[in-house]
DNA sequence: GATGAATGAGCATTCATTCAT
DNA sequence: AATGAATGAATGCTCATTCAT
C-alpha cells in the first residue's frame, strides 16, 4: 500500500502543526512529529530538510503575507503626515483587521508565528509587531506632547509599554481561541477597551 | 587563585538569574551557569543540590511573600458581599500594589516567577493569578448581566480574556522595566487604561 | 554496513549479561555494554528504555517464573500440619528443584538474579529465599525444642544461619556453573551434605 | 580547639570501617566517611593517599596476619604426607580456628576483607582462601578416588563446590554476627554439619 | 594540620540528524 | 519513498581527588 507523497507531507505537517502548538519551537520533538504523522523519524527529512525547514513551512506562508500587509501598513504610517490623533490611531484598526482576516485562514500558524516561534529565525516577528504598535502610538504622543522634553520621553516609555501589552494581549487571544467569530469579537472588546483606555489617559495627561 | 565561598556563591546566583531569563526554567543549561559563574559545573553542585534548587534558591523568597499576599488578597475577594463594581474593581489595585511593590526587591526574580517558570513547580503561578483577575471580573460580570443567560455567558468569556490579557500586560511590563519608578507608573497608566476601557465597555454593553 | 536489528538486541543483551553478571546492577556501565556490543551508548536506548528495563528484560521471564514457583512453596508450607521433620525438610527438595529447572533454561538469569541485582527492584530475591529456607527449618526447630525456651532461642539463632548458608551456597553453586548437569549433580551433593549434616546436628542437641 | 593527629585518624578509620561494612569498597563515599569522622573529605587525604590506602589501613593488618596463618596452614598442608582423610580433615579446624581468633580482635576488618573488598587489591582473599579449602578437601577425594579417573574428575568438581560453599557460609556467618561467642558457636555448628555431611556423601560414594 | 572550594572525568539519558538498506 | 538503526553531542548530576588558603 502506498501513501501518497502529497498526503504524507500533509500529515507531517498537521502533526508538526500540533506539537509545535503545544511545545513551541525549540522543545518540539521531531520524533513526535513523525510518530503522530504515521511515519518514521527519517522520512520527515525526506520531506522537510531539518526541523528549521518545517517550521517554515508551517509559518512561512503566512508570514509572508503577514509580514506584506504590515510593510504595507508600516509604509502608510511612514508617509503619512496628518497629525490627527484619532486618525492615526485608526491604523491599530487595520493591524487588528489584518490579524483576524490571516487567522480566518491560518488560526493555527498565526498561533504559532507569534507564540510558539521562539528559538527560530521568527522569533523576531512579535517584537517588530510591537514597534509597529509602538511607531502609531509615538506619532500620537509627540502630537500631544512636543516641545514638553520631559513629558515626550515619558510619553515614549508609556507608548512602548502600550504597543507591547496590547501586542502581547493580541497574541494572547489568538493562543486561547480557535474559533474565528469568538476571536473576532474578543479582539474587537479588547481593541475597544484600550482605545477608550488611552483615550481617557491621554486626555488627562 | 582561590575565590571567596560568597562570591561564588553570588556568581552563580547572577549567572542563573541571567540564564533563566533567558531560558526559563527547562531550557537553561546548569553547564551554562557554571560557565558564566566563571567555575566548572560540578562546583555548582556545592552550593545548590540541583537545578531546581537553585531555580527555588531564585524565585522561592519572592513566592513565598507573593503567594501570603495573594491569599490575602483572596480570602478577602471571597468574604466581600458587595454588589458595586468600582468596589470589587479595586481589588485590583491591590494586587498591582502588591506586585509593584514585590518588585522593588526583587525584579528579575518576580519576572522569572511569572515569565520564565514553565516546567518548574512554580509553572501554576501565572495561570493563578489569571484565575484570580477573574474572580474579580467574573463578579462585575454577573452583577451586570445576571438574568440574561446569553450575554452572560458572553461575558464570562469576556472577563477570562481581559483577566488573561491583564495579567499578560502586567508580566509584560515586569519583563521590560528593570527599574522601579517606571514600572509603577507604567502599572499605574495599564491599570488606568485598562480600569476607563473596561468601564466604557460595560457602559455599552 | 548495517546489522539487522535482532542481532544488535541479541548484542546488547549478551554484552549486558556479561557486564551485570561481572559488575552487578548498580556498577555496570551503559557505555560498557554498548562498547561490547559494538555500538554507541545512544543506540542502546533504542532497544531498552533505560537501565532498569535492560536489567528486567534480562531477569524478569525468569523472575515471574521463580516467584510462582516459590509462592506455591510457600503456600504450602503455610498449610502443611504435619509435625515430621523429614517431611517437612523434603519442601527443601522442592525448592531446589525449582531451581536446577529454572538453571536449565537461565543460567546466567537465574544467577544474576540472585547475586547481581542488588540496587535494583529485584534486589530482595535472595532474602526472600532466605526467608523461606528458614520457615522451614524453623518448623524443625520448633518441633524439637518446644518447651526449652533458652534452646529454642538458641535453634532460632542456629536455623537462621543455616538458612542463610544453605541459600548462599546454592547461590555460590549457580555462580560458578554453567552447565546443567553439573549443577543438578552439586546440588544435589549439596544438599545431601546438608541434610545428613544437620540429622546429625539435631541428632546431638 | 586543636584535635590530636591521633585521634582524628582514629576517628577516619571508624568512619571508614562502618562505611566499607555497609558498602563495600568500590560504593563507600570518601565525602561521607569525612562526614561521619567529624572531618571535611580534603583532610582525609592528610592521613590516607587515597581510598585505596585508606582500605588498607583497615584490612591491611588483619589480613597480614591472616595471610601468615594461611601460608603456615598451607606450608603443612603440602608437606603432610598423611593419607587419612580425617587427620587430613581436621586442618579445617586450624582455619577454622584461625578465622575465630582473629574475629575476636578484628571482627569488622575481617568481615570486610572478606565479604566487602570487591574492587580493591583484596578482592582475591576470599577465592584464595577457597582454593586453600579445596587443598584439603582435594587430597582427601585423592585418596578416597585414586585410580578411578572418571569419579576422580567428578570428585575435583564436587571438592570445588565444597570449598566454596564451606568458605562462603563461613564469610556470611561473619557478616551477620557481631558477637564473639554467637559466631563461635555458630561456625562450631556450621563445620559440624559439614564435615557430618562430607563424611556421609564420602561414604556412600 | 586542616579546610572546603574546585576540578574533571564519569554516569544515565535524550534527541536532531544521517544513512545503509 | 520509506525505513529505522545508528550516531554524537548535549543534558543534569556525582565523586575521588587536588590544592590554595
Amino acid at each position: 500500500m502506498q501513501i501518497l507523497k502529497d498526503e504524507v507531507r500533509h500529515n507531517i505537517v498537521q502533526a508538526a502543526l500540533s506539537e509545535f502548538k503545544r511545545e513551541g519551537y525549540l522543545t518540539a520533538s521531531m520524533r513526535q512529529i513523525a510518530k503522530s504523522a504515521g511515519i518514521t523519524s527519517g522520512n520527515v527529512y525526506r520531506y522537510f530538510k531539518n526541523k528549521e525547514e518545517l517550521f517554515d513551512a508551517i509559518v512561512g506562508p503566512v508570514h509572508e503575507q503577514y509580514a506584506a500587509y504590515m510593510q504595507e501598513i508600516s509604509q502608510e504610517i511612514e508617509h503619512s503626515r496628518t497629525r490627527d490623533a484619532p486618525e492615526i490611531l485608526s491604523y491599530f484598526r487595520k493591524v487588528e483587521g489584518t490579524i483576524v482576516e490571516l487567522f480566518k485562514s491560518y488560526s493555527s500558524e498565526l498561533m504559532i508565528l507569534l507564540n510558539r516561534s521562539d528559538g527560530s529565525k521568527y522569533e523576531k516577528v512579535k517584537p517588530e509587531l510591537v514597534d509597529l504598535a509602538f511607531s502609531i502610538l509615538d506619532k500620537v504622543i509627540v502630537i500631544k506632547k512636543s516641545g514638553q522634553a520631559r513629558q515626550l520621553q515619558e510619553g515614549i516609555t508609556l507608548a512602548r509599554m502600550l504597543a507591547a501589552t496590547i501586542v502581547e494581549g493580541i497574541c494572547l487571544i489568538l493562543r486561547d481561541n480557535e474559533e474565528g467569530d469568538t476571536l473576532k469579537r474578543l479582539i474587537d472588546q479588547y481593541m475597544h477597551v484600550y482605545s477608550e483606555g488611552i483615550a481617557a489617559l491621554l486626555g488627562q495627561m
